[in-house]
DNA sequence: CATGAATGAGGATTCATTCAT
DNA sequence: TATGAATGAATCCTCATTCAT
């Protein structure tokens, strides 16, 4: 991630490739013990020293690696955002980005994002919620991403299948209940109730829910 | 709220109920206090003092009547929840307790609660999250209850409109859907946007789309 | 305790008579309050909403009887040295006031004292321990008469028997010894080993080594 | 004292070495520091600013040695019960484990360590007392070592010199009742009258006073 | 690059004491 | 006299961050 040397073209030495690989390394470490103390402990309760000793470097190292704790949270943040918008992203495009792929997309982020990974889950849905100006600022921006990327799939549906939006129903506010749905969904049976061998038949109702929805202001569905 | 001599019938004294009623009023006053510093400046930002400060009275006088800083945050939970479920509860009582009524309840979710008290919307969708594990668990406590009377409103319809649910459709993931969508669309437009005048369109189009879920589900609908 | 109205010789009214009776009443009661709380909380940690608690008064009656925390460490100091000095100083006495006697008071010490009163062992020899410069004056003050009474004894036993201290061996320095032994044997068997029912024998060998350290000094004992 | 990579047997480097000595030095620093306000200004009153100034150093650095405020006070006790028993049995044996060395002893803790330490003499016998569970603890088992010396140089000299305890007289009482003259007239002549130029004559005559004790409990002594 | 000791501002909390009623 | 709400100074402790080695 860190992208020391990016606009330097020459060849790195061998010696500098592998500094560059271990530093990666390093990086990923340190990430990898936050999000786990995080997703764990809480973010306000992580302190700096906890992190660097999960991750066995010295507290100076984090802080080499990054600003600081905040940092930390935003880069989590952004990875996890990667992250999960790949998972529907991908699921989206490879049924066919009709309305059965974007129910696809909606089964991923139960079943492949949700359940194998609830400490990311928790990071981006609970440890990341009201904490500082700087970290709300980059919430919002990945929440919108994905709000604009539901919005984007839905157009693209409406496009692909010849569906049209009954009256004025703004798309936007759609998008922004289906983020809603995701994330209290996952929230109530990941978070709260740790059900995830259940989650597979939840993120089907949930979805027909949402397919209901959809369609209900759709013109000839 | 404090409710001291709760058991004691005898009637109080003249001045014993000024003092109750001064008591109360201090108790109030405080929490007010604390529900503007927490949702304006964040609750890990406000300090006691602070608090203190804003409610004009001595930072001692704060913990005459809260345990401690997280029991403010709970209280304040506490009383935000106890209106937001009788703002909706009424809403769908007084028109019926049919479909009509749930979407008047959820018109007066967004018209009433959202736009009218912006700032108890912060501590609830933002400034309660990931706090402590007691703070966690009174807001579990909380989202539970308001899960729950969304779903005795979609069973109560049920009962009334003579509807059935299709299938093996969980109500229950139903109900968290549509808490997520009241609690996105909320954090969205009021807390991220600021758009409190445009509300009242926002939660039409919501639950045009929350309504369309659930009708789909339904036998007969 | 509290000599309201002392130089005052009219007699008092019936009515004045109960609310003194009264008064002393509830001067007792706070202090006995004072010294189990402080017994077995300690001086520390019992606060004056707890005192005032236990002895079923409000905190503002207690700073009506004492003028303050400290105040009332030493005044349970001042009774509680009373009674001890009195429990020695009655059985030296009604032995005879000779070596025999001089023994039968520290049986009492023993007896009578610790194993009947250890909150007012904890409070005399634990809990007014290094507390501040005016507690510490008290205690000091108590502890130079105790000495003082001790070494009067070994006097008296001196005259009555005959006896005479061999060489310039300090009386005072015999007494301050006793006083330490009877002391920490308290300390050790009362309030580290809870051994009450054991301390008749304990005692007795102190007792034995004390009166064997004594006639050494002794010419023809 | 903190013993940092005890088990690690390889040398360290130089400058590891430098580390390891200057944090010895600290940890010294800031407990000397603590010791002489803890007798000075009185544990209580003594704050934990106070001390990190007299040490020279920031409060944080007292807390990365210390745990917290009662921990000085427990390390202090460890330190000055070692040095005390040290100087007594060093002394013991010194002088051939008779009575004359038991003797020995005894004025070494009045001529050595009190006269010496006053301001340790301070917080074993006076600041330490009643101060928390965990301190009373600690203090308990320092008097519990000692106890055990005293009793096992009583033992020693017995088996020594061919004495036997007449009758069932308790060796421990002995034992307890030695530490408790030395306590108290440490105490009376060093925390009270500050009389340590006086010491060596009073700590003769108790010794006479405790020697004479022994002496009349055993056979053919 | 890595280390980890040192910093010190900041904040929550306590509790003896006061005083209006 | 009695009450108990109110005060606010005092203090312990945390922990993100820095920087000399």
């Amino acid at each position: 991630m860190p992208a020391k040397n990016a606009s330097n073209q020459e060849p790195l030495s061998k010696s500098a490739q592998r500094r560059q690989r271990e530093r990666e390394f390093r990086y990923q470490t340190i990430l990898k013990a936050a999000e786990t103390l995080f997703a764990n402990e809480g973010y306000n309760m992580a302190s700096m020293e906890q992190i660097a000793d999960a991750a066995e470097v010295s507290v100076g190292a984090v802080y080499f690696y990054f600003k600081n704790k905040e940092d930390l949270l935003i880069q989590l943040l952004g990875e996890i955002g990667y992250l999960m918008r790949n998972i529907l992203g991908r699921a989206f495009k490879k049924h066919g980005a009709d309305m059965e792929a974007f129910k696809q997309a909606g089964y991923a982020f139960f079943e492949d994002f949700c359940v194998n990974y609830p400490e990311k889950c928790a990071i981006i849905f609970r440890e990341s919620v009201g904490k500082s100006p700087e970290v709300e600022k980059h919430r919002k921006e990945l929440f919108d991403k994905c709000t604009n990327d539901v919005l984007s799939a839905l157009m693209t549906v409406c496009n692909n299948q010849g569906y049209k939006f009954k009256g004025k129903f703004s798309a936007e506010v759609i998008a922004v209940s289906i983020m809603g749905i995701y994330e209290r969904v996952a929230y109530h049976y990941i978070l709260w109730q740790n059900r995830g061998e259940n989650l597979k038949n939840i993120g089907r109702d949930a979805l027909a829910f949402i397919l209901g929805g959809i369609s209900n202001l759709f013109e000839g569905a």
